[in-house]
DNA sequence: AAGTAATTGTTCTAATTAGAATTATATAAT
DNA sequence: ATTATATAATTCTAATTAGAACAATTACTT
């Protein structure tokens, strides 16, 4: 068998679940006029006093500077709003409007149903056994990746 | 805890795992001058006589559209091919050319020890496993999703 | 054979993406 | 305090992305 000269079939298939379910996902997003990132800004601001937009990307693993121009298009369309921080200048609120949080409290947990579909068939030990497993190669994605620093760059301080 | 009103945990980790993995691999791709899929073109061309886009698509997971100018880009770089079919007019075979070929032979085995890296406390069957309990999941998704019976039970090994 | 339907690939568009450079502000060090 | 460093968010760029519309070609139906 010359599984050594192919690509690890356990990681195309990480490609392709997680291809599927965005595309499952969108099914129910798309009719309400929103993309994916912006719905799940919707979500992850909904029953919150807000957040900054560093935690709001850490949560939607949205990267900075992507989340600026999804949640300037939920602006525009009257979904969130950006409130100067008192406490840091750099720094804002982004918070759901009322318009925002009507569309959270009318779609979400339809969206909860539609989404927890996928796991009709499985028990709970089996979910959480899943989502361990995940976590795990997460971690061992992340200490190859510490770990992997071919240049430490020691030698050159500026 | 009000889990119930919370997105699947194991979704989201799926997300995250997913997304780092593609920021690990980035890190062997990106210093050959290449993108994720450019190359995952490059790699699923190699030793092959080439193929369809419509078959490259379906082995990359890159939708038709996307398609187009990724294998575009490569060939401005001079590592793809496109041949047009004399059994149909429609079609055609994109193929690596000797640069390609050359760039696929020098660095694709390290790029597999960089991803197998990621396993390496992984037993053979956790390993299968976890393969096994993704393609599960993916199958939830398809049967959800409705669209289903689109690929006949040809599941070859890539 | 003629007309209809399906397939292949390109083009077009709006949005997302990561990464780098930039601006503005805050914190730390001396 | 003054300088240096770190952080927060925006801006900029090239590429990818999905989806829709399109043109060209092939396959099917009658």
């Amino acid at each position: 068998m010359l599984s050594q000269s192919t690509f690890p079939t356990v990681l195309r298939q990480l490609l392709r679940t997680h291809q599927a379910f965005l595309s499952y996902a969108a099914r129910h997003v798309h009719p309400l006029d929103l993309t994916l990132p912006q719905y799940d800004v919707i979500i992850t601001l909904g029953n919150t006093p807000g957040m900054q937009p560093k935690k709001l990307g850490e949560e939607t693993l949205i990267t900075k500077g992507t989340l600026t121009g999804v949640v300037s298009r939920l602006e525009d369309k009257g979904l969130v709003e950006r409130l100067a921080s008192k406490k840091d200048g750099r720094s804002q609120i982004i918070r759901l409007t009322e318009a925002g949080q009507a569309i959270y409290e009318r779609t979400f947990p339809e969206h909860l149903v539609f989404i927890n579909r996928l796991f009709d068939d499985y028990t709970p030990e089996e979910v959480s056994r899943l989502e361990a497993d995940l976590v795990r190669l997460h971690r061992a994605v992340v200490t190859a990746r510490g770990d992997d620093v071919e240049e430490p760059a020691h030698e050159f301080q500026e």
